[in-house]
DNA sequence: ATAGGGTTAG
């Protein structure tokens, strides 16, 4: 492009960018278009400038319109840029809008947009962050067949995704799919070393974790914070806190700052083993310190308070977050109506909900988690079952903790049939009931006196490949056998954790 | 322009 052309350009993206800002209405997108091309003869410039149009809208935020001048732009068989269609897939995979990611993708594909490595990897991310790691696999395969061999990228996304995406085996996976990169000789990079660490450290397998961590140094690479805060992180929800303690030693020695996150993760750690006056005080440390806290300090701050039932304190925490200028989040908002919950205080909490209706954050499913899970020791598990409607009116999906909550909740006033009824509904909505469901179902159906029915469930369980855990042998220890019925499970699959 | 860490509910 001649440098004429440049600053012609550069005029039409700034005139662009006041278009989208104040009257870029989807019906301006057309007839803008119909404009442009019913007035240029040069159909190169129409085809850079449909480009700034889009790449505008997707800076301002405005998706809905990217993906409009998108279609538009193809109706008139204009063949827009890889990096502008690339910059609005990452918008829809940090959005999760995944219909739309795979819409443009194949709409790319059909176009003949020159398809490269970032667009590949973009929608591979965005397939693994839904979970959906077999479609994820399919676009891998898409890839080679079109002459493009992974990179540490590709294979970095794919292991990330099945470290987080739940089921047995999927560190096993993540391994194997190590092994795979290796063996086509693309070395891991510090980034591979984090995703597997964080991996183990979160399948409850810290050790697994601290091995990779010493592998990754031999192999040269230097771990960063975020290494060492995935380590911390693990250390602390394993109880182990003095470790966690001698790991931050040991970053900040091989000269590396402890940052907010460092410091969120050892508060969580203490203030779930009962510390709180560590947390707290740790939290004035880093204050005094000048460090600058976010609203996930101040949410673990005061879900701590309010999980030992000291709502004053939490109120206050609450209003010098309000002081130090940050905004509460649902989170913040779920803690301290849960904290009212818990103690009785419906009251409270049902203020808090109006203020959240009000002014406050959008409540999420978490909020009705908490409501629905009040509702139901209240013993009005019908009237919570109603909320699902509602949340579905807000756009929200319930999660598997909603139904458990309501399968509980019916359970425990001793309708376990009702019960069955919510498990079928969950299953109908495509959730598959977990070892949680499974547990609260045998619980629940053992109290009311159904051994049998309770056994069915655990051999029902087992066949879905379901693995029970601590609290499915208390219950079938205590419910079972303790009364008498010996479950007719294969005997090994209980013998081996006790 | 694409990959990694911290909070709430069962």
């Amino acid at each position: 492009m001649s440098f004429a052309n440049e600053r012609k350009y550069s005029k039409i993206r700034s005139s662009l960018h006041k278009f989208v800002k104040h009257g870029g209405k989807p019906i301006a997108v057309s007839s803008f278009c119909n404009a442009l091309i019913t007035f240029s003869s040069n159909l190169c410039a129409v085809r850079v400038i449909f480009d700034i149009l889009m790449v505008t809208y997707v800076n301002n935020g405005n998706l809905d319109l990217a993906l409009e001048a998108f279609k538009r732009a193809g109706d008139y068989g204009f063949k827009l840029s890889a990096r502008s269609c690339n910059s609005m897939l990452q918008m829809f995979v940090k959005e999760g809008k995944m219909g739309n990611v795979e819409f443009v993708y194949k709409e790319m594909v059909r176009r003949r947009i020159m398809v490269n490595m970032i667009t590949y990897n973009t929608v591979i991310n965005g397939l693994c962050k839904a979970g959906k790691l077999n479609k994820a696999g399919d676009i891998v395969e898409d890839m080679k067949v079109c002459g493009l061999a992974p990179s540490v990228i590709t294979f970095n996304t794919m292991i990330d995704g099945c470290c987080k995406k739940g089921g047995s085996g999927k560190m096993y996976k993540a391994d194997a799919l190590l092994k795979e990169m290796v063996e086509k000789r693309i070395s891991p990079n510090e980034i591979t070393y984090n995703i597997l660490i964080d991996g183990f450290c979160k399948d409850c397998n810290v050790a697994a974790g601290i091995r990779i961590f010493k592998e990754m140094k031999e192999q040269g690479l230097r771990p960063s914070v975020i290494t060492y805060n995935s380590l911390i992180n693990g250390l602390c929800n394993d109880g182990n806190i003095d470790e966690a303690m001698r790991l931050r030693d040991d970053m900040v020695e091989s000269g590396l700052e402890p940052n907010i996150v460092t410091y969120n993760a050892i508060m969580h750690g203490l203030s779930k083993n009962n510390m709180l006056k560590e947390t707290q005080e740790l939290f004035d440390d880093i204050v005094k310190q000048g460090v600058v806290v976010n609203v996930i300090t101040f949410n673990i701050l005061i879900d701590a308070y309010c999980k030992a039932g000291n709502m004053d304190e939490a109120v206050s925490a609450c209003n010098l977050m309000l002081e130090r200028m940050v905004l509460p989040n649902a989170s913040t908002y779920n803690s301290l109506i849960g904290g009212y919950f818990r103690e009785g205080n419906t009251k409270a909490a049902h203020e808090l909900l109006d203020e959240m209706k009000e002014k406050g954050p959008r409540a999420d499913v978490v909020t009705y988690n908490i409501r629905i899970d009040a509702m139901c020791k209240r013993g009005e598990t019908r009237k919570a079952v109603k909320l699902l409607d509602e949340m579905s009116q807000n756009g929200l999906n319930p999660s598997h903790v909603t139904y458990n909550v309501l399968v509980a909740g019916y359970c425990h006033q001793g309708i376990p049939s009702a019960a069955l009824t919510v498990k079928r509904r969950m299953e109908r909505e495509g959730k598959r009931p977990n070892v949680v469901t499974y547990n609260v179902l045998i619980k629940g159906f053992c109290e009311n006196g159904k051994l049998e029915d309770a056994n069915r469930f655990l051999n029902e369980m087992l066949e879905k490949g379901l693995v029970p855990n601590r609290t499915t042998y208390d219950i079938i220890k205590e419910e079972m056998m303790e009364k008498g019925f010996f479950p007719d499970i294969d005997g090994h699959l209980y013998n081996a954790s006790f």
